[in-house]
DNA sequence: CGTGCCCTCGCCATTTCCGGGGAGGAGGAT
DNA sequence: ATCCTCCTCCCCGGAAATGGCGAGGGCACG
């Protein structure tokens, strides 16, 4: 358990990070910054669109493998929550109502996650989402001053961590982010409200034979098995909107 | 034409955006904002998710009605450039060459906006995508060693600029966001990565009518119209991840 | 102890989707 | 001028999804 440290100098802090050459210096860099706040776990993670999960920090190894074995990124009341909101939030803010979200945070502090955490979510190009955590053991306080005071630096350390974070993304290259052409954002857009071919195609008066086409179109740049697949990767990739 | 001035303080310049409570306030303190850096323009503008265009800024009201009438939001470099990109971005590095894109510029700069311009994208929670920007006429070398100077703050302005204008956002409205149970959600989930219903029955070791009762419920609860639809919505409340 | 929700399974008819063909015109980019 | 992408339209057969019928056991809450 860490006693929260005076806020370090910005300036140095970000320099450093934009000195960073791969992931090892992230890990580095995120390391030195737990201990310049003084707070037990910094993270950095996101999830790159074809579902993996990368990402710095300083969880130790048997949780992150835990989290990643159970599945708890899917109920993970930091995950979801965080992802309906812009601003940063404080753990206690969340929806801990379900028994699955109790069971789960028991099961984060056994393994060593403080009481306290502060998430801030971040959204980058096609629907790339990250997530930049803070996480201590302290007073409801104590914790309460520590975010109130350091509020912006964090947003601003979250920003330029997910900006070298994208330069370094491994799946850049598989992840070609082609494009949809116009009709073809009208067409999967249509479907992903509801509308079936028949309706798509009447709405934008065109045959079902051509919005097919379209479809198909879409579901060959996005990579998609089929269609609800690739609405599913145009709404994570931020390709269309519901 | 101004010329650029001093950082301003940015606490007091947050704490007045903070106290904002309508897109009025924001208009002004981004006037006075505009005034406080001595540049020419200074904008904050979004699309909602319906597709309607909001903003408040600087820019002449007849280069506003130009730019919706004449749709340059579809040409629009600054738009489509900032779209692709998490960071910050000097107006100078987006790519100009296509006829279209030089032809917005010089009827830009014809209507008041500067030659030199800064945007920051921002993007929030289901697809929300805004930009914040700067604009003047000065020199490149100037225009440089401002955008250097103020980039952290900018960020910030930005960041709590677009925390407002959530607040503000019309149609925020209700988001029953009823549970899906856990079944539900793995079904759920397999369809949203392109399993078929019966790759999805088989991963969950369950009959592939058990799959279409978790699909049904699910779809009953989402209120939505078919499956495709059904894993929109998931999606796009984030009741699902993927 | 009933009521409600969750999990599990089966059959049938109808609708819809999928994937494989082919074909022509318009517009922008090189 | 030529290539490429986009937009538009058409046919067909097999595969998959949908909707509606039914059934039973478990668990929790009041």
């Amino acid at each position: 358990m860490g006693f929260l440290g005076n806020a370090p100098h910005l300036d140095g802090l970000l320099e450093r990070l934009e000195c960073a050459e791969g992931l090892e210096d992230l890990q580095i860099a995120i390391e030195d910054l737990r201990d310049s706040y003084g707070v037990d776990h910094m993270v950095y993670h996101w999830v790159s669109s074809s579902g993996e999960q990368y990402g710095c920090g300083t969880y130790p190894l048997d949780w992150i493998n835990r989290y990643v074995e159970k599945g708890y990124l899917r109920i993970d009341p930091v995950v979801s929550g965080c992802y309906q909101r812009f601003h940063p939030v404080d753990w206690k803010r969340l929806d801990w109502s379900s028994k699955a979200a109790r069971a789960f945070l028991q099961d984060a502090i056994g393994h060593g996650v403080g009481n306290q955490g502060f998430s801030i979510p971040i959204r980058g190009p096609n629907g790339q989402f990250a997530l930049f955590t803070l996480s201590t053991t302290c007073s409801d306080a104590e914790w309460e001053e520590f975010t109130e005071t350091n509020r912006r630096d964090l947003i601003l350390l979250a920003h330029y961590f997910n900006q070298k974070a994208l330069e370094f993304e491994p799946g850049r290259a598989p992840d070609p982010a082609q494009p949809l052409s116009p009709r073809e954002i009208e067409a999967m857009t249509l479907l992903a409200i509801g509308y079936n071919r028949a309706q798509a195609a009447d709405t934008l008066s065109i045959s079902e034979h051509t919005l097919r086409v379209y479809v198909e179109s879409a579901r060959f740049k996005l990579g998609a098995l089929n269609t609800t697949h690739a609405v599913a990767r145009a709404l994570s990739r931020g390709l269309i909107v519901v």
